[in-house]
DNA sequence: CTCTAAATCAATA
DNA sequence: TATTGATTTAGAG
C-alpha cells in the first residue's frame, strides 16, 4: 500500500482545518516562518482542493492568522525583499493539536494577557531594530558591535524574565504533510532540520532565529527604563546588502 | 442536543 | 496585507 502523499485527497477538502494547514505550511519551512503569499502556495501546491475558490479561502485564512494567538506576526527585516510581514508559529502552541485534532480542537489556543505582553515586548523591540535599517548610514551602529535598544512600555511591569511559561517547549509532532497526513505511524521521528531548535542561551525562546541578535536578558536603568541589549550580526552578507536611508522630510 | 471552534462574509485600515 | 465584527456552519462530546 503506497504512503499516503500530497495527492491523497485529490480534489476533495482535505480534513484539515485552516489553522492546521497553515501550521504544516509554517512549519515546513526551513526558517518555522513564511509570508501570507508563502502560505497560499504551500496549500495551493499541497492540496489541489484549494486551486479554486481562491477568495473565499484565503480571506478566511487571513482572519484566522489575525485571530489566533497561535500566530504571531514578525516584521520583515528591511534587507530582506518583498512585501507583508511573516508568520510564526507561537512556540507556546506545539501541542495544540494534540491526540489528533486536526479539524477541531477541544479549546482554543489564547494568551494570557501577562504572556500577549511579553511577547508584545519583544516585536516591539524588534520593530525598533527595523528601525536601525532606516536611520542615517552615518549613525547606524557598526555591525558586529553591540546596541541597545530602548522597549517601549507596552505594560507596567513591562518585563517579566523569570517567567517560565515559553521554557522547554518543543513541538509533540512535527507538522509535514506525511506526518500529518498518517498521524497514527507511531515511531515518527522529526529530521533533525524539522526538529525544534531554540537559540537563546536562556532557553526562553520566543522569536524565530531569522533577526539573528542575541537576546539579553532586559536592562533597568537607574531612571525606570528598560533596554535590550542586541548583538548585531557579523554576516558577511548583511554587510553587503545596500543600508537604507530615510529621506529627510 | 449543546457547546463553541471554525468558516464565511465583508467593512475598513 | 491585516484587523475586526457579525453571523452561520459544523465537529465532537
Amino acid at each position: 500500500m503506497p504512503r499516503p502523499s500530497r495527492e491523497t485527497y485529490g480534489d476533495q477538502k482535505p480534513p484539515y482545518s485552516y489553522i492546521s494547514l497553515t501550521a504544516m505550511a509554517i512549519w515546513s519551512s526551513p526558517e518555522k516562518m513564511l509570508p501570507l503569499s508563502e502560505i497560499y502556495r504551500f496549500i495551493t501546491e499541497n492540496f489541489p482542493y484549494y486551486r479554486r475558490n481562491t477568495q473565499r479561502w484565503q480571506n478566511s485564512l487571513r482572519h484566522n492568522l489575525s485571530f489566533n494567538d497561535c500566530f504571531i506576526k514578525i516584521p520583515r527585516r528591511p534587507d530582506r525583499p518583498g512585501k507583508g510581514a511573516y508568520w510564526a508559529l507561537h512556540p507556546a502552541a506545539f501541542d495544540m493539536f494534540e491526540n489528533g485534532s486536526l479539524l477541531r480542537r477541544r479549546k482554543r489556543f489564547k494568551l494570557m494577557k501577562s504572556d500577549k505582553e511579553m511577547l508584545d515586548n519583544e516585536l516591539a523591540a524588534l520593530a525598533n531594530i527595523n528601525r536601525f535599517f532606516f536611520t542615517p548610514a552615518e549613525t547606524q551602529p557598526e555591525l558586529g558591535s553591540s546596541v541597545q535598544i530602548p522597549i517601549p512600555r507596552v505594560s507596567s511591569p513591562p518585563l517579566n524574565t523569570t517567567d517560565t511559561v515559553l521554557t522547554n517547549i518543543r513541538p509533540k509532532r512535527s507538522f509535514t504533510i506525511e506526518s500529518l497526513i498518517s498521524p497514527d505511524k507511531p515511531s515518527h521521528q522529526d529530521s533533525p532540520e524539522q526538529s525544534f531548535s531554540p537559540t537563546s542561551t536562556n532557553s526562553q525562546w520566543t522569536i524565530p532565529p531569522y533577526y539573528d541578535w542575541r537576546f539579553k536578558p532586559p536592562i533597568l536603568l537607574p531612571n525606570n527604563t528598560y533596554y535590550h541589549q542586541y548583538h548585531l550580526p557579523p554576516a558577511e552578507d548583511l554587510l553587503r546588502v545596500p543600508r537604507f536611508v530615510l529621506p529627510s522630510v
